[in-house]
DNA sequence: CGGTTTTGTTAACGGCTTGTTACGCTTTGT
DNA sequence: ACAAAGCGTAACAAGCCGTTAACAAAACCG
């Protein structure tokens, strides 16, 4: 049975040609140039993976992802940029995209994408369900009720930022994450040229965490680049 | 092994200053002044990439390109275009190249522009697992955690510069690095004609592995040419 | 409503990392 | 042999970050 796919993009000439090309691929192809037609496509036939413009007129493709994101949960998206944009933000953190591709970009790629996420759909049939903890050497942060566990079963209560900042580091370890991304997550907006905020805020965690900055085992800095958790991740459910 | 390059261009004077620069930085280079010439060299030896000027006498250059890319679906191809007009959508809409670049260009950028393109094509071809840790000479590099193993299991901490400097090199042993690729690797951004930054790093990266400039065991310097890791590396994982 | 506690932000100082410059040695070319 | 270029090293300057303290804003609570 060939797979659905949903392009949504404000550009008439870019979608006739990835409905040609992809049609030529062996899939079943739905256009859309704007979120009122994607929810009407949406409604019609429900894809399998919706590719997804970042640049939309109207309604911005972020807020597109997330409305997706909220109805359909398991359902693979890849957005679109513009070269030079910030990827970071849309990979990133609960944005919820599967994967990214910058324009202009290269059928072949495109094409192998859809196929890697497929795939990995296909895997994750059941798509993990949202987890419930996410511990890491020793402790366990409940996500539900916004605390941490300690080794020992000790509760740490933990502040909100503290909390915001340690999901966001446990549902991406091993990955550097920038300042822009953790005021993001912490604020929800974009940090200043002289914005220390999020340095003390790790700090803070850090010192919640045990961690001592000059030989961190866990919260490592990246100079000039940002702060990574550097420790396997295993989501509780 | 080198790789081939194949450009398509019927401006000798360009053609003979890409072959020498190229051919200069590793690549083997052939060279074709328009359609037929390419079809003959294509069929003389195979290319990793080809570098097609978009302007030809005769055959257009998009012609050439789709037939590239029919004949060889997965060789990458960088176009060539000139100035003012308007690429993205040349690029973007035609997509039958990889990247493309508007002349008159800078050859550090097209070096980088290639780079980019050979790396992301031997990705696809082999996606490799990500090592955990790469080991020689009784060190290992820990990537997740971003510091050093001696060979006694003592952990050496090691700035971030020293740790993608020592990671480029072990990724790629008995391979000489030059300033510019070291440069990118740890700023980013292309070294200035006086720029010594990359020495005083290897110096101080030397100093952490105990290795001496004068009788280097592991770092050779390769004179006007760059750096290099003469040490067999195990990826472990 | 007023006071208290918690949380987030800003400023300042100091240490560490990185970039820059200079000097001297070695190698290379003439 | 000389000059020029490449490189190792040290010293210095600038930038980045850890930490603390103080302050402002928000939440909490009686």
């Amino acid at each position: 049975m060939d797979k659905r796919i949903l392009i949504v993009d404000d550009d008439p000439e870019l979608r006739a040609l990835l409905r040609d090309y992809l049609g030529g691929n062996g899939f079943a192809v739905d256009l859309a140039e704007d979120g009122a037609a994607m929810r009407k496509a949406m409604a019609a036939a429900a894809p399998d993976l919706v590719i997804l413009d970042l640049m939309l007129p109207g309604e911005d493709g972020l807020a597109l992802c997330r409305a997706l994101r909220a109805e359909s949960p398991s359902l693979p998206i890849l957005m679109l940029t513009a070269r030079g944009e910030d990827t970071d933000r849309i990979v990133g953190l609960e944005m919820g995209a599967d994967d990214y591709l910058p324009k202009p970009f290269n059928p072949r790629e495109l094409l192998a994408r859809i196929r890697s996420i497929l795939r990995r759909a296909g895997e994750n049939a059941v798509r993990e369900a949202p987890a419930r903890a996410l511990a890491f050497a020793g402790w366990s942060l409940d996500l539900g009720a916004r605390h941490l566990v300690g080794a020992d079963g000790v509760v740490v209560p933990i502040s909100n930022g503290e909390f915001k900042l340690l999901r966001a580091f446990a549902e991406n370890p091993f990955r550097v994450l920038s300042r822009d991304q953790l005021m993001d997550v912490l604020a929800g907006r974009e940090a200043g040229p002289f914005d220390r905020s999020v340095d003390v805020m790790v700090h803070r965690l850090r010192r919640r965490l045990d961690d001592d900055a000059r030989e961190p085992a866990l919260i490592k800095t990246v100079r000039s680049e940002g702060y990574m958790l550097a420790a396997e991740v295993e989501r509780k459910s």
